[in-house]
DNA sequence: TCTTTCACTGGTCACTTGACAAGCCAACGA
DNA sequence: TCGTTGGCTTGTCAAGTGACCAGTGAAAGA
């Protein structure tokens, strides 16, 4: 690959992971083009002109932290032994996937209050497959939605208000021992 | 009272309830003063009159939101049979609330997010209360925090993302049946 | 009855927003 | 080597944004 184009690929890349942490910290409205460029160290006019618009840099956003979040996951579940421990470890693995990136979260709940086009996007796009594979591990047809979105909720949210947690409970949900726990908690919830 | 103080409280009621839905629509940042008042019914310059700030009125609504529930948790819990079911069916009368009010779990997340004066003012006015409770009901010191949070989420989520969850499951979370069947799914994971 | 009060309106203000365009210059290709 | 490409910067734009203010008219008080 050329200079210009590892060059392109970095700043891309840059862009977008300052926009991760942006949507997440403010929400769609709330981020600003602006904000985003200088947390990637640069300038609005350079957003702009690597992506089109706003709402395209989010998408790219969002496929950049559901597909790493995806790898991840399916790498971390590879290596597992099979046994009654396995679905426990599962649930560990995904509350400490929450714990390392609350954006996760963020997006799900900003983009999935509104029937709009970032909604459908994330639903068609990402969700899809994550939410097919929580109800073939229910195997409850019936409470499907119900064991995926609490699951979702019970794992992400004490990582999603981590700042108001510690306010609140002086629990610091940064802390390797706190999401240990965490995991443990949601892994004896779910399958006692 | 007077017909003026009578007129004043209601224009105000009215405004404070279109905030409560515009913030937990669009976040502090997204929602404007504009859209609130056109959701009220007025015009923008009424609700700079009414409400000094943006930030006042969140407050305003945040009292108002938090209020309401608390009281209607307190009521409902008051007429509750004690004995074994009693904790499920508390747990029942929390789902329902989160069910009826999704915009609780959206002030939640928003302000929660940031180590802010909002995220202070939630904390120190309505949520120690509230999170006491729940450390006296789960006993346990060291889990406490993990109890609220995974509780929280799991109870709200699925109300806070119903478009998202339409679309993803077909499951509607408006729907009487879909409300109690989460309020019972909840209830049985964490009172087995 | 007549003045005063005040909830409310319409308009203006400085400022921010996302999008866009013209120019710059190092990397590229011939 | 020299013209071209294209990543990047700076500046500009219309469309909002929250806050503010003079004016209005009906209710309240004298």
């Amino acid at each position: 690959m050329t200079t210009r184009a590892l060059q392109r690929e970095h700043t891309r890349a840059r862009i977008v992971e300052a926009a991760i942490e942006a949507f997440a910290d403010r929400g769609f409205d709330g981020a600003t083009t602006r904000d985003i460029a200088t947390r990637a160290g640069t300038n609005q006019g350079l957003v702009s002109y690597h992506f089109e618009t706003k709402a395209d840099l989010w998408r790219a956003a969002a496929d950049r932290l559901c597909n790493e979040l995806a790898e991840r996951l399916e790498r971390e579940l590879d290596g597992l032994p099979s046994g009654s421990e396995r679905a426990r470890e599962s649930l560990r693995i995904f509350v400490r996937l929450n714990a390392q990136r609350p954006a996760l979260f963020h997006f799900l709940v900003d983009a999935g209050r509104h029937d709009g086009d970032r909604m459908r996007y994330l639903v068609e796009t990402h969700l899809r497959r994550r939410f097919a594979e929580v109800a073939r591990f229910t195997g409850d047809e019936e409470h499907a939605a119900h064991a995926y979105y609490a699951l979702a909720g019970a794992s992400g949210l004490l990582f999603a208000v981590a700042p108001e947690c510690r306010a609140l409970t002086g629990v610091d949900a940064s802390e390797a021992d706190v999401i240990e726990r965490h995991a443990d908690y949601v892994a004896r919830l779910f399958v006692p």
